[in-house]
RNA sequence: GGGUAGAUGGCGAAAUUGGCAGACGCGCUAGCCUUAGGAGCUAGUGGGGAAACCCGUGGGGGUUCGAGUCCCCCUCUACCCA
């Protein structure tokens, strides 16, 4: 048979649609597997190679679990709403809801094509009124439980896409989606509390399986501190300044307090004769960005106000100044510095000739003065008062205390997490559900008057206002308390609020009285395996985690964790650059489709190495995967004839030594596939079927010393000689056919479907429960390869019965001829013995 | 600057976690088959050497009978955070 790949996929596709092979039951929840990968983003590509590496060995996986009796739940959807489809439209005038439905229903063929078992009619797209409805009802949850405010604040903006930014899709002082640095800009802004959840984001990390760098980014980045808020006293003032520390051990050492520029006690406190250069100072920072401010290498810069700060601990005089190093955003923006112990304030301090005092010592020795460096590590108080002497965490809590004690201080816990901003100025997204009225002030829209819809007929180019402002009909509203003529919010809510639940969404995604079914909900999640990619760490999978603690908390789920368990597949790049359309490297699928087929496609991207390293893209070894199919395809014709097996157990007994090999090795490749399978391992599982194909041919070969010795051709006519002729019986040969069909099928499933027919079995190969169990009686080897050493050098192998006792295996190795030439003469001092594996000799 | 991963043939990679380094695949070489082959089959393929052997997992040290694997130092690469 030639492998007709391309209507072998046609049919199969076709199978599994009519007779809805992969619908599953919701009401049985005993085995439910729920299995997701991040959806996807429709943007004017089609699929690329990133999107597949993403979902056909997910699926594959999801496969091999079916297959063990999972009632498996394997979604898609669509991140509908957003930047690029925007920006695209401002481009191209092609309307952003136009653009998305032609994308999404050329993705859906190419999914379809993929051979996954996508049930289509559970999609979500988060940019239909269906579903953003539930989006803003998410949104009026959060804001009933007092989650969600509106304040002014300075947000990072960015100029070239005209919105404002969260602290996460600012990268390096740059929007992460179009590369534009960022400026700072005061606006009134909508905001989600994440920071609340601050402490049970962090303790939730304990209970999931997750990679562990995922959690440990997640951890850096809710940034929690214990330290203690220390209120300095300003001389000829009743203003106080906080500061917040995590090293309160060191308060002695604090030789001058620095505030931020946009501090709100910069005006009040700089004395006149400063505060020429203090204005001057402050104007020349509100031009410096974020990067610039806080990186480490740059020289920092500041003034003196000219004002005193009291020291509480010792009622010492410090001088006040302002710095660009302090961000008004972070902790109290205002820092007590100790030059000894901290690296900025040191190199502040150096270049001011401001003092550094030393009041930590290390345990032993002392620092030579004056140092040439901030000592950061704890150690011994010195110059500390009655501190003086004491080891450093005795001294941060008898600090800490004391202040306590004089009213000058307060523990307190410190987040480097800010409040997720999720306002937006633009046009695609879902609409912020809340009208403000002069009379009422901030009036929620009624859960029932939902959705908010986003009118299409709008002029979307941005202007730094939000497209929607320009929207007559939209922006005037009825006030819901007074019914007084009142305005909406004309904002959009980032696209993350969309993706925050989108999993709840999708057992239910036609459901239209509520977000999703409370019952089902409670049955079918938390998901049990997702799978995405891991440039995610710290946006879409922290802010699905705190939606689903606060929804949890609203009482609507039963669980606060939505993944139980994730996996990231690593990144395809491509000339060592992330594949992107404005990069303009994205790689097609379409010519690897049609040379090769889906099946040895979805099998070469699993084979290509491990999952979650990804790598560079070549198709270098494709052909591999093809050849390997082939010679499936040829091995199953060649033995079209057998009929299908009935017996999946043999008494190892009763079988020939090469049944026995046969058995033993195919029985040994199950167990590998099936852990292989379950960690993720595709490329070993692969390997090791390869490797058995190739051992399986060859025992075939050899079983019966052929009556002609050459035999050549191709595998399929080699096969039907070798069927004649060979001694392993026709029960043992149906038997490998049919049980390495079944390990072969969530790889390529189409070709699994053909061979399964092929032979006579009924479709569908993943009805359910087919998987295999070894025998452990059959996965034992009787013999074993042990290695003979001398001084740790490879000298003889050595064959021999499996379980050879010590003795046995060294009275053959000191038989060997190679190994006698080494010891011979030679004393041996030693000899060591690893049972099944080794003999080392230690000869002197 | 800090954190976290990594570095193995010409290439993608394996290695039961301290026990034969390079499985599997690509590529390459030779031969066979073919009107032909970007098809198929057979054999070979880390380096050196005629061989015996020697060398070899980024570099340098160490622990051990034995190190790709464990410890220390260094170089480089990727990601995250400053």
């Amino acid at each position: 048979m030639k492998y007709d790949f391309l209507s072998i996929e046609k049919k199969w596709q076709k199978y599994w649609e009519e007779n809805k092979v992969y619908s599953v039951d919701f009401q049985n929840a005993d085995h439910k597997l729920y299995c997701l990968v991040m959806f996807l983003y429709p943007s004017a590509d089609k699929l690329h190679i990133g999107h597949w590496y993403n979902f056909a060995p997910t699926d594959t996986w999801a496969r091999f679990k079916r297959m063990n009796g999972f009632n498996v739940f394997e979604p898609i959807g669509y991140d509908a709403f957003g930047l690029p489809a925007e920006n695209f439209a401002i481009k191209t005038g092609v309307h952003p809801q136009d653009s998305t439905q032609n994308n999404v229903n050329v993705i859906r063929e190419q999914l379809r094509d993929m051979g996954s078992m996508y049930n289509f009619d559970y999609e979500v797209d988060t940019s239909k009124p269906e579903y953003y409805r539930w989006t803003q009802w998410v949104f009026l949850q959060l804001y009933k439980m007092g989650l969600a405010y509106r304040k002014n604040a300075p947000v990072n903006w960015c100029p070239q896409d005209q919105t404002v930014l969260a602290n996460e899709q600012v990268v390096e002082g740059v929007c992460e989606r179009c590369g534009t640095a960022v400026v700072r800009k005061d606006m009134t802004q909508w905001f989600f509390k994440i920071t609340d959840y601050a402490d049970k984001l962090l303790e939730g990390l304990d209970r999931i399986d997750w990679p562990e760098r995922t959690k440990l980014m997640q951890r850096n980045w809710i940034g929690r501190s214990e330290g203690v808020e220390i209120v300095f006293k300003i001389e000829g003032s009743d203003e106080p300044i906080r500061v917040f520390t995590t090293r309160p051990d060191t308060l002695y050492g604090a030789t001058y307090v620095v505030l931020a520029p946009e501090h709100g006690l910069v005006r009040k406190i700089t004395r006149p004769e400063n505060k020429a250069k203090v204005d001057e100072y402050v104007e020349f920072v509100a031009h410096e960005n974020e990067i610039e401010r806080t990186s480490t290498s740059k020289e920092k810069t500041g003034v003196p106000t000219g004002a005193f700060a009291i020291n509480p601990i010792n009622g010492e005089k410090i001088p006040i100044w302002i710095a660009d190093y302090v961000l008004s955003t972070y902790g109290t923006g205002a820092v007590m510095a100790v030059p000894a112990h901290d690296e900025r304030d040191f190199d502040f301090a150096v270049k001011y000739k401001l003092p550094i005092r030393v009041v930590v010592q290390p345990v032993n020795g002392k620092l030579d003065e004056p140092i040439a460096s901030a000592f950061i590590e704890d150690g011994v108080a010195a110059n500390s008062g009655r501190f003086t002497g004491l080891p450093s965490d005795k001294v941060w809590d008898g600090i800490a205390d004391e202040l306590q004690k004089l009213g000058a201080g307060t523990r307190k816990v410190n987040y480097r997490i800010r409040d997720w901003l999720l306002s937006r100025q633009r046009y695609w997204g879902a609409p912020i559900p809340i009208i403000y009225c002069d009379s009422c002030g901030e009036v929620p829209v009624p859960e029932k008057e939902l959705p908010v819809l986003l009118p299409y007929d709008v002029e979307f180019k941005p202007t730094g206002e939000s497209p929607l402002a320009r929207s007559e009909s939209f922006v005037n509203a009825k006030c819901p308390n007074c019914g007084k003529p009142a305005k909406r919010d004309v904002d959009t809510m980032d696209t993350f609020v969309d993706s925050s639940w989108y999993f709840l969404r999708y057992l239910s995604p036609h459901l239209d009285t509520a977000a999703f079914d409370k019952e089902l909900t409670s049955r079918w999640l938390p998901v049990d395996k997702y799978v995405g990619g891991a440039e995610h760490a710290t946006m879409h999978l922290l802010y699905a985690r705190f939606v689903t603690k606060a929804l949890k908390d609203g009482g609507w789920l039963n669980f606060d964790e939505p993944f139980q368990s994730l996996v990231h597949q690593g990144t395809i790049t491509n000339q060592g650059a992330k594949m992107s359309k404005s990069r303009g490297n994205v790689v097609s699928t379409d010519k690897f489709l049609s040379t090769y087929g889906a099946d040895t496609f979805r099998m070469f991207l699993m084979f290509m190495g491990p999952y979650n390293e990804g790598g560079d893209w070549s198709d270098r070894g494709i052909t591999g995967v093809f050849r390997y199919l082939n010679k499936v395809v040829d091995v199953f014709e060649a033995g079209k004839s057998l009929p299908i097996s009935t017996k999946t157990n043999f008494d190892m007994d009763s079988l020939n030594e090469n049944e026995r090999t046969v058995y033993r090795k195919l029985n040994q490749l199950i167990k590998k596939v099936t852990e292989d399978l379950d960690q993720f391992r595709f490329n070993t599982a692969i390997a090791a079927q390869m490797e058995f194909m190739n051992d399986y041919t060859q025992i075939l070969m050899k079983a019966k010393a052929s009556p002609s010795p050459d035999i050549t051709g191709t595998v399929h006519e080699q096969m039907q000689i070798l069927n004649e002729y060979n001694e392993i019986s026709i029960e043992i040969q149906k038997y490998v056919l049919d049980a390495f069909n079944v390990l072969l099928a969530p790889f390529a499933p189409h070709l699994s479907e053909e061979l399964n027919e092929m032979r006579g079995g009924t479709p569908s190969v993943f009805s359910s429960g087919r998987w295999l169990t070894y025998d452990p009686a059959a996965i034992a080897e009787e013999s074993v390869t042990i290695v003979v050493q001398v001084n740790g050098k490879v000298r003889a192998k050595l064959n021999v019965p499996i379980n050879s006792t010590d003795a046995a295996v060294k009275s053959i190795a000191e038989k060997d001829e190679n190994v006698r030439r080494f010891i011979e003469g030679k004393k041996i001092l030693k000899s060591i013995v690893v049972p099944n594996k080794i003999v080392n000799y230690v000869i002197g």
